[in-house]
DNA sequence: AAAGCCAAGCTGGTCAGACCAATTTGGACT
DNA sequence: AGTCCAAATTGGTCTGACCAGCTTGGCTTT
């Protein structure tokens, strides 16, 4: 009960369209037409619509070709960006692998990028002070911070790589619990001043700054992940139940 | 704009995402939300349906994120260019990303192998010697080889990262292509040169030693993928005559 | 018998209305 | 003034229906 499902309130299109991949990849081949929606609709025990959304989202991932009152095609058998499945390691693996890829990315940046890049990465930055201005996390932003930064590079395995990790990251269940378990008000200025400097170093086109600056933020991230870690393990040993919730 | 007037029948919801994409960058800032998908429904006088896809559209496009049961907010006032739609990377980029990242794993490698990681580096370059002496391409042992340096770190997700980047530049059509393009012989006492001294400098435990010993071998790959690189694309364009081509 | 033609049926595209669950919000109560 | 709860709001999903273009099979015509 308390430790069931603090799980992903994962929308049902999305269950729909990993199952239609899991078939594309097991049974079908390029330019075979898969089923039609309402066959799918029933097969996988939902409406119609929910697998109109499945459909759409693998055709926007390049995965489908749909062509109108014609049928589903497979254009493709392989999802986008799920090269890399990193699950199973614990955040404090996870953070090493960032802490060695990073900084170098941030540098590269630094060095490649263009305008376009500072645009973006100053959006970033905006929706993360808004976010943060409504108390909540600044999950979204802080993910596209640092792909944007890996996009910079040019190089498209680095950014699958650094978004597989930011991915593993936040979405392994301990990262979850642990923040619960802490005031993530108290960094909130502080991941906000590291990627600022980050940003101030790349778009400054000075590639050591801004590989330190990332440096020094992902050093931030492994105390902070440290102290809540022992925190978490202190609580857990203490308080059986009834901790009071942060609203999330 | 669109220069295919006439037998385009668009569908709606693209329709309306543009409106919603002009929309925003009309007048919207980033973290604002957008009226409800009933409202949005109503003033482009389509069906809720079709909103929702426009607005799941526009999301798998980083421009908009949707939080259940609150509304749907503005995360970019761009549409993310391609991001998800990496076609694959080409070798070049891939051994960019093994350039940035192999070197760091040797380096922690010679300082946390074991005995046991020395036996199976050890264990690799014997494979590898054997299938060189049988005129066969060190593709298996090769892979070990790396492989277990990732391992040495004790760290799952380097592991992964490497095996994936490993996989992935071997199984791209074009590196394919280029071993049939180039007499691997010559190279071959150069890939085991480079091996036997990253193992001797990970064994003597000197982690700037190994690390060099990598970036060297890593060099040596890139320098070599060039050279044949260049050499197909000539006789593509060259040799119309007489060239051994491969049966497709 | 072969060629062409047409209608019935699939299939995706869209619409309408409804219910649910989670979030938000505002007012009532303490 | 602070707390707490219930109603309103919102996205998530389902049902069932109708439309329009493509496909197919049978039928007519030559």
């Amino acid at each position: 009960m308390l430790h069931d499902p603090p799980s992903k309130p994962e929308r049902s299109f999305e269950i729909v369209a990993r199952r239609i991949a899991a078939m594309i990849q097991a049974s079908y081949r390029i330019g075979q037409r898969l089923p039609a929606e309402r066959d799918l609709a029933k097969t996988f025990g939902v409406s119609r619509p929910t697998v109109r959304e499945a459909i759409l989202s693998l055709a926007m991932a390049g995965m489908l070709k749909v062509r109108s009152n014609s049928g589903v095609y497979v254009i493709s058998r392989q999802e986008a960006p799920d090269v890399h499945k990193l699950e199973g390691f614990g955040p404090f693996e996870n953070l090493e692998a960032r802490q060695l890829i990073e900084p170098q990315i941030a540098a590269i940046a630094a060095q490649r990028g263009t305008e376009a890049t500072f645009a973006q990465l100053a959006e970033a930055l905006a929706m993360m002070r808004w976010e943060h201005a409504q108390g909540r996390e600044a999950d979204t932003s802080d993910h596209r911070f640092h792909v944007v930064l890996a996009e910079a590079t040019g190089n498209g395995a680095l950014v699958s790589i650094c978004d597989s990790l930011w991915r593993a990251q936040t979405e392994s269940g301990i990262w979850q619990e642990i923040h619960n378990h802490m005031r993530m008000e108290d960094y909130r200025p502080m991941w906000l001043r590291d990627h600022e400097a980050i940003f101030a170093a790349v778009q400054a086109r000075n590639p050591r700054k801004a590989s330190s600056a990332m440096t020094r933020h992902l050093n931030n991230i492994r105390d902070a992940l440290m102290v809540a870690s022992k925190a978490k393990s202190m609580a857990a040993t203490k308080l059986p139940k009834n901790s009071p919730r942060k609203i999330r």
